[in-house]
DNA sequence: AAGCGTTATTCCCGTAAAGATATAACGATG
DNA sequence: CATCGTTATATCTTTACGGGAATAACGCTT
């Protein structure tokens, strides 16, 4: 008898996960991480206030929103120095579709593991 | 008129990645890396061996090999100290029906990313 | 009994990634 | 023109990770 996946885990609780980003010249650059800081962005009006909010250092945002906008071929995020409050970011009509094209995209991605999850404990 | 990807990208050369792996109790396990190892341990006979085709430290090899053996119903690899060639290591039957396994998981996978990659090169 | 190549395990070190800190520039407001 | 909170950037520290060396055990061969 050929050996299956029922003679090799230990109890059910395997799942198959896996994480999705877009490449750009053999590098990430968007991924699950940008998608929520620029959302976070969008409502605080400031990096420094989504970085916090995330429990990220502002130099990390910062990278990240920087090479978004090196990147890409219009400004993901538009920021001010000085000014009313200090200064402030927004992001771009861009940006805002760029967020909608990601969550649909991880969403079928979710469905694919979950399909493949399943079908995996149907072996189990 | 409402922004599309076809404003956003630079240039043409954008793909969606993307890795997989099975986890079990919150730790990822089974992944291509291990199952990459094993067939090298496998046309080997052993991991140090096999270690040195992947230009892997033997100390990680080691480690893959004991939390996949730790985390599995049966070992994947059986190990053999001293003997005739000092020892060496051959994989289980179950891990041969892993590795079957995960390469077609892994290559349902890559069709996704594919079809995924190819819509987005429409859209840019 | 000595030699061999492997498994098994511990310890130290170098590097790379991330974090924390410091500081300058900025521009509206009062 | 001083104040304020932010962006922008450099620098230093700390941490995490993997590599490499060192060592022991093992069991067949000679």
């Amino acid at each position: 008898m050929k050996k299956s996946t029922k003679d090799i885990f230990k109890k059910g609780s395997y799942s198959v996960k896996g994480s999705l980003w877009i490449e750009g010249d053999g590098t990430r650059f968007w991924g699950p991480g940008p998608v929520e800081l620029l959302e976070h962005i969008e409502s605080t009006g400031s990096i420094n206030q989504a970085a916090k909010e995330m429990g990220m250092s502002y130099k990390k945002a910062w990278e990240i929103v920087s090479r978004l906008n090196s990147m890409s071929k219009e400004p993901m995020v538009v920021t001010a120095t000085g000014g009313e409050k200090g200064g402030g970011s927004s992001i771009s009509v861009a940006a805002k579709a760029m967020i909608e094209y990601h969550h649909q995209l991880r969403e079928r991605f979710l469905q694919f593991l979950e399909a493949e999850t399943s079908s995996l404990q149907e072996m189990i």
